[in-house]
This record gives C-alpha cells, structure tokens and sequence, in this order.
RNA sequence: GCGAGAGUGGCGGAACGGCAGACGCGCUGGCCUUAGGAGCCAGUGUCCUUUGGACGUGGGGGUUCGAAUCCCCCCUCUCGCACCA
C-alpha cells in the first residue's frame, strides 16, 4: 500500500464502489419523520459541468452527506433539463440530430458528477426529452386543458428575431432575449398560453409559507407578480352608450382628475375620431408609436407624446367634461388600458399635463399644509387630506381610498378591483426540440385534445429542423402532421408547436419521487412521502421563471388532487454566481471553466473544499487570475496535510507515549471542534467549518512537533476529523477510514458527537475596558461570579495605572468575559 | 427614477453590540534537506524609539460604558424593476 496520497486511484475506486454498490439509493417508504428531499436545480446539457455547476454541487452534496450522517434518510435525485434551443442552434450548426448531442452531453455531465463525487440516487436519473417523461407534460397540458388552464389566443407576443420563436414575459430580460440577447419585437401571433394569472394571488400570498427563503428573492417575485389593489371607475364618454373603465390605486384623487388618457391601440381611439379630421393624425400617431421598440418606449427619459382625440369624458364624482387623449405612456396590456389622469399627484400625468398645456388641479394636502392655492409646481403623489373633494374633505389617506371605493360601489359607478403586472405564461415555441403540444386542429371540432392513451406525442425525426419564422420546423413533418381527427375522423393538422422548457421544469421534483411509472407522472402517494423538498439549492436566476412556474404548477397540482403542499421548496439556497473576470460564466461568453483539469491535477476533494472555502455560499465568486492552479496551495496542499497526518499517527506504536495536559488539551479542542464545525454545517457555513477543522489539524501538528505521540488521543482526534470532514471530502476521508482498519464506509458512520464538558471552555479571556479602551486581558474561570471580575479587574497593575488612584463611577460586567470600568476625566 | 443588498489588511474572507482581521493565500525568517516551486516551525493591519502606546472596518454625524455591528445623512459598487396608473 502506497502511504502517498495518490487522489487519483482513490478516488476513481472509491467513485465505482459507491456507484456499483448503489449507496445513495434513497429508502423507500421513508420514515416520515426521519425523510429529507434535497434538490438541486437539474443542470442543462449544453456541454459539460462548469465551475458554476461545481460549486453548487459541492454546497449541496455536502448538506446531503451531512443529514444522511446525522440518520436522515435522504432523496438525493439528479437529472437533466435536456429540452431547448441551445441544443437545437448546436445541432444546426453541426449538421447532427440535437438528440446525439444532447445525450453526449449528458454523458459527459454524468460522468463529471460522478467524478465530483456527487451522492445522487443515480437509479432515479431523469432526462426531460425521453418520451418516458414529456409525455407527462402532454398529459399535465391536457389536464390543464381540461380546467382552461391552457388555451389559444391571438394576442401580440414577445418575439425574438434570432432563436426564430416567441418568449414568454419571463424570458425577456430589459427588452433583450433572455439566451441570446437579441432585442425582442412584438408579433401578433395565436400562441397557447397558462393560464398563472389565475393563481397570482395564491403566488403572492403564499411566499410567507416560504420560510427559508431570501427576502431578497420574495421580494423579486412580489414585484414581478405586481399586485396592485385599488378600484375601477367607470368614465361616460361623449358620443358612445358604454361607459369605459379606468383602473387606478388612488380613487381618492378622482376630483383631482383633469383629462382622460387611453392607449393608441385602443379600440375607443378610432371610434372617437372616425369622420373627423384627427383620423390621420391618430394613424400617425399609432404608428410612430409601434415603430419604437420596447426599450424606446420604455426609456424614462423620452418625452411622453399624445394627442388630443377631440371628445370628452364625463367624470362620475362631479360630471365634469375632461378631455380624452391618446399617449404613448399608457399601455393597452395594463388594467383597462385607459387612465384618469390626475396631474397633480402622479409624476407621469404631471409631466403629460406640463407639456400640453393640461389642466393641474391639486386635491390632497399633505400632512400639516394648508391647501396651497396656487400654481402646483411638482407632482405630490404621498399621503394627506382629502380636498376640493366635496363631502371627503379632510378625509386622511389611511381610510379615503376605502370610503371613495365604497361610495363610488353604492352609486354604482365603481368597484374595488386589483391589478397584476404578471402576464399568462406564453407556453408555445417555434422549435423542434421540445414537449410536442398535444392538439389536432379540426375544420368541424376545432381544438382537440389527443386522447390520453394516444399520448405521448413522440417528437418526429425532422431531418431539418432550423427555423424559418413562419412555421415550427415540426410542420415540415408532413405525416406527422396530417392525421385523423380524433373526435370526428376528419382530415385534421396537429398543432406543430412545442412546449416552452420550462414546463418541463415546473413538476420534475415530483418525478424523481416516482421516476419509472409508466402510469401516470408520478403516484401522488409516492410523491406526498418526500414532499415538500426539505432543500433547494440553485441560482438566483431563476428567480422569476422556473421559481414561479414550478410554484403555479404546484398549486395546480393541488387543485388536481395530486399535490398536498402549497409550496413545493420552503426552504431555498442560492448560491453566488461564478464570475471570471467580473462576468457572469457562460457557454455565449466562452469564458466557462470545467473541472477536467482540476480533476487531473488535484482531484475532486481539493475542488470541492476550494470551492466551499472561498466564501460562504452565497457569495459571488470569482474565478481567480490563476485558474485551476490556486486550487493547489489553498486546498490540496492541506488535504496532504491531512493525509500525512492519518499516515503519521498510524506509524505510532499502539502504546506511544502517556496521557497528560497536552492530550488533555488536545482532546478538548477536538471536542470543541465537533462542537463548532457541527453548528457551522448547520449555517452551511463550510468556509468556517473547514477554518475550524483546519485549527484542530493545526494544533494536531503542532502537539506531535512538541513530542505528542499519545496514540489513543491521536487515534481519536483523526477519527472525528475524519468524520467531520467526510461530507466536504468524501474520498479522502473514506479511504483513510478504511487504512484505520475501520468497517463499513464512513459515509454510513453517525455524526460525531461532543462531550459537552470537554467542550466547555475553562479559562476564558476577561477584557477590563477603562472608558471603552482595552487595558488588560485576564484568564479567567468561565464561572467566575461578577464580584470575582471585579475584584480580578482592580488588581490589575496596568489597570490601576490607568485608573490613578481614581474609583469608577459605574462598572459593567458581562461574565465572564467583560468588565468596562467609567472614570470622569 | 423606484426598490433591495453590499463596502473590513496586498488578496479570499472571520467576527455581526464586548480583545477587529479567525482560517487560508501571499510575503518574511528559521529548521530540515544533495536539492526544492516539497515538508515542519515561527512572524506578518498602519504608525510611534521602546517595555508599551496611538490610530484603524467607504465618508460624516448620532445612540451607547463600549459600534465593523444599531440609527440618520452622503459617496461608491452590485442586483432587480423600469411609464404597471
């Protein structure tokens, strides 16, 4: 047996004999009490692992290492996100099949998280473009179906000009598509939709349940979600029966009201103008404005634009006639695409009124102000009193916009109502790597579902799958295509577009409790044993795309029956973004680092500990200058260290030595360490966990460079260290568990446990501060009464020094650890 | 513009109302070695001549016996949203 450490044979035998041996495999039924689901976000195959996937696999498979050693019984699944574009691009510009790629890159994943030496259940594997899993997304489509949670509408669809497809709300990132940055455009397309808005109240309240997570993070999904609550107010208008409603959040500022705006597009626009001499104009108008591209029109800085449509709206509170105006500023997809403006309380209609000579009419006085009775000069938009408002006057903000809401319901003029920012989740994409949407179109039936026993809809062999714009490149599958109407045996078309991946990713946590039905997506009794996940782990990215998707897709799931918990991951870790030269790594950018090398010159257990010692988990990491080498002084040349140490004190003979105060010390700081490196697990505060760990291996040191050579106490200070640090470094640990001559894999053993006697300190540093200032430090018993620490703190030469002659006025004392003496000057 | 978070040695970071800079990198020195970009041991915030002391956590103010930590203002950086009525 070699006595070096040889990281490369031992961690390729290590990594068969757990893998062949099946040692990850989660018990099944668990014991509910005893049960932990840990997830990490299933990676996307467009290559092989980067540092990214790295560091988030340390972090986690150190947690699943930790609870399974605490007697945890654990679901620790792995899988792949193996649907989407970049596969598609790749294969196209290669000239092969976007399956070989994929799979290739699966492979290499597999082999990578392998190598890292990964604790997933290997047998529950889950790859998203198996016809053995989208078929369940057809199947979750036709449920949603089923309800109206999926349907078709005509409406103006994000659009992006190179990946040739629509792109969901979610997927447009400042105006830029989120993969390829492309700026996106606006298309009227018939795309299919779910229906989340429905759920966007549930999805706002519902993130309390979210315990575990970021404020941070709620807080991007409260906004994202943008729940507003205020009312709707129905406007007379000149020449027309119906009344138009305006949404706005402050009813209380309607006497405020001065004009009327509607977006261009919308339909009141050409009704008011038709036969009138503004009917050109208001075409212009229209399509200067659909020339501007989103980030144009959205842009703070432009000048609000519109034009005056010559009719009058009738404002319900006081029937006064106030002019109606198209602008640019207000949006037809938001509320009723029609606003009151209020220019005196709104910046936006205060700058719209300034720049075309509008009308400004102040209503609410702030707090402790008189009405100001001349010109406003900026818009107020915060609390106060009602005024110039009849019988509201004086009415503070805290209850006008109640009282106005439910005076405007009496008189049937209004209603209370709430608005979203958030959008129905576009589902359709003009690709061909995708979940195929499971609908014929008929002449006589329209949209038909395909039967559930005819699912799945397998993906055909398209030989040419790039993209045209027009059509999904599914289309060209002409026999495909063309099939019998299900319902009336007619001629019919299958719906040729595919599922936005992220479908995919909304319920694949459910599958891996249940991953080889071939009944049903997953059994709901299989699933309600694990769920919900006890701990995510995976990039703040997500934030509001797969987060939101996958927590409707739960919510729906409960509505079906097949799901108890209203939030599927309570408890969430994001980790920090690996950047490398201060950018985000990425496949676009080409600045992504894989660990092949690391592998080959340090090993898996250097990476993993570099990776969890740079800083805490959550913090962003950058890539150092260095590269792959820094990985050799930081980790590995500590994890020889370690090495060295097991090999050394298992030279020594059985009865070296004699227990004395040096072993005494020694095992007290070992005991101390299993104390703090136990709670530092519990924080996944690795990077201190391993600090720790690597003063215990310090002081190991420095006790047999004085001559320590006590056997037992050696013995017993690498077994905890060993133990201590398996879930960080799981081969070193298990192959010098087995040179110690123990049974069985570490990696099975319990946690260490401390002995909380050896683990209390008994002498502890007590600071005497003089007005604030340390001026002395004393050892003392952690018992020590506050009498004792005073009288200690008067004895001291250098305190009295400081004191002259002078008796403290007032004397703190937090035992043991701190007296703070007041001298006047 | 709105919202959130963060600024600590040469570097990554500890501490999060009680000895600032744990641990590590880097650097310096010693030991060992035929040799060392190996290993072991020690030192390493700045300034002062010292035993010892002064200063020090982006800047300014405040609360407190005591502030990196809490509060207010400012600066810088990062992230999110960006005409959402």
């Amino acid at each position: 047996m070699s006595h070096d450490y040889d990281f490369a044979e031992l961690e390729g035998r290590w990594s068969a004999v757990w893998i062949d041996g099946d040692y990850w495999a989660a018990p099944e039924p668990p014991d509910p009490e005893k049960k932990r689901y840990l997830l990490t976000m299933y990676p996307y195959p467009s290559g092989d692992m980067h540092m990214g996937h790295v560091e988030i696999f340390s972090i986690h498979d150190s947690i699943a290492r930790f609870y399974r050693m605490n007697g945890f019984q654990v679901l620790n699944p792995f899988g792949f996100d193996a649907f989407g574009l970049p596969a598609e691009n790749a294969a196209i510009k290669r000239g092969i099949h976007p399956r070989e790629w994929t799979y290739a890159n699966i492979e290499k994943i597999h082999s990578s998280a392998q190598r890292l030496g990964c604790s997933f259940d290997w047998a529950r594997l889950v790859r998203t473009c198996d016809p053995e899993y989208y078929r369940w997304n057809q199947w979750f489509f036709l449920r949603f179906f089923e309800r109206g949670l999926a349907y078709k509408k005509e409406a103006p669809v994000n659009w992006c000009p190179n990946d040739k497809t629509v792109l969901a709300n979610e997927q447009v990132v400042g105006g830029l598509c989120e993969r390829c940055d492309t700026p996106v455009v606006k298309r009227n397309l018939s795309q299919w939709f779910f229906r989340i808005t429905d759920y966007a109240d549930r999805l706002v309240d519902d993130l309390e349940l979210n315990v575990g997570w970021t404020e941070r993070l709620k807080m991007l999904q409260r906004n994202w979600i943008g729940r507003s609550s205020g009312a709707e107010v129905d406007f007379r208008i000149e020449g027309e029966t119906d009344p138009v409603t305006v949404f706005t959040t402050r009813p209380d500022t309607l006497w405020g009201a001065t004009f009327f705006v509607i977006a261009p597009e919308h339909p009141l626009a050409d009704r008011l103008v038709a036969g009138t001499d503004k009917e050109a104009e208001l075409a212009r108008f229209r399509d200067e404005v659909s020339r501007l591209s989103e980030i144009d029109r959205t842009s703070t800085e432009r000048v609000k634009r519109g034009m005056y449509l010559g009719k009058h709206a009738i404002n319900p509170v006081n029937d006064e006639a106030i002019e109606i105006w198209a602008a640019d500023y207000v949006l037809m997809d938001y509320g009723t695409g029609a606003i009151m403006a209020v220019p005196a309380h709104d910046a936006r209609d205060f700058d719209f009124a300034q720049a075309n000579g509008l009308p400004i009419r102040s209503v609410i006085t702030p707090e402790g102000e008189s009405l100001d009775e001349g010109p406003v000069e900026a818009p107020y938009s915060g609390p106060g009193a009602m005024a110039r408002s009849g019988e509201f006057d004086g009415t503070p903000t805290e209850v006008s916009v109640q009282k106005v809401t439910q005076w405007l319901a009496e008189r049937g003029l209004g209603k209370p109502a709430i608005n979203f920012r958030i959008r129905d989740w576009l589902i359709s994409r003009q690709r061909y790597w995708g979940t195929p949407i499971p609908i014929v179109f008929c002449a006589t039936c329209g949209e038909v579902p395909v039967p559930d026993d005819q699912l799945p809809v397998e993906l055909p062999d398209v030989v040419d799958f790039d993209p045209t714009g027009e059509e999904s490149p599914l289309a060209t599958a002409e026999e495909w295509v063309n099939i019998a109407c299900p319902r009336c045996g007619a001629p019919a078309r299958r719906e040729t577009d595919t599922m936005d991946t992220f479908v995919d990713s909304a319920w694949y946590f459910h599958r891996y409790t249940d991953p080889h039905n071939d009944a049903a997506p997953f059994d709901p009794e299989k699933s309600a044993r694990w769920m919900a996940i006890d701990q995510y782990t995976g990039g703040i990215e997500h934030a509001v795309m797969h987060l939101i998707y996958a927590r409707f897709f739960q919510k729906v799931l409960v509505d079906l029956g097949m799901a108890r918990d209203p939030e599927p991951f309570p408890r969430l870790l994001n980790q920090g973004i690996i950047t490398m030269g201060g950018k985000r790594m990425s496949k676009s950018r080409g600045n992504i680092v894989e660990p092949q090398e690391a592998f080959a010159l340090y090993g898996a257990d250097a990476l993993r500990l570099y990776m969890l010692f740079s800083g805490p988990p959550e913090a962003p990491f950058d890539w150092p200058e260095e590269g792959v080498a820094a990985i050799g002084p930081r980790t590995f040349t500590w994890l020889q260290r370690v090495w060295r140490l097991c090999e050394d004190v298992r030279a020594l003979p059985v009865e070296s030595g004699a227990s004395g105060e040096a072993e005494v010390a020694l095992v007290k700081m070992l005991h101390r360490t299993i104390k703090v490196v136990t709670e530092d697990y519990g924080n996944f505060s690795f990077n201190t966990a391993i600090a720790r760990l690597m003063e215990l291996v310090n002081d190991t040191y420095r006790y047999r460079s004085t001559g320590g050579a006590h056997r037992a106490t050696l013995d017993s200070v690498v077994r905890n260290l060993l133990l201590l640090l398996a879930p960080m470094a799981p081969y070193l640990t298990e192959e010098q568990w087995h040179r110690s001559g123990e049974e069985g894999s570490i990696h099975r053993e319990g946690w260490p446990e401390f002995d909380a006697g050896l683990a209390a300190v008994e002498a502890v540093t007590m600071v005497v501060q003089i007005n604030g200032k340390v001026r002395d430090t004393l050892e003392v018993d952690p018992a020590i009464t506050e009498d004792d620490m005073v009288t200690a703190a008067l004895a001291s030469a250098n305190v009295a020094r400081y004191l002259e002659g002078r008796a403290p006025t007032k004397i703190i004392t937090k035992p043991p650890k701190l007296v703070s003496l007041v001298v006047g000057s």
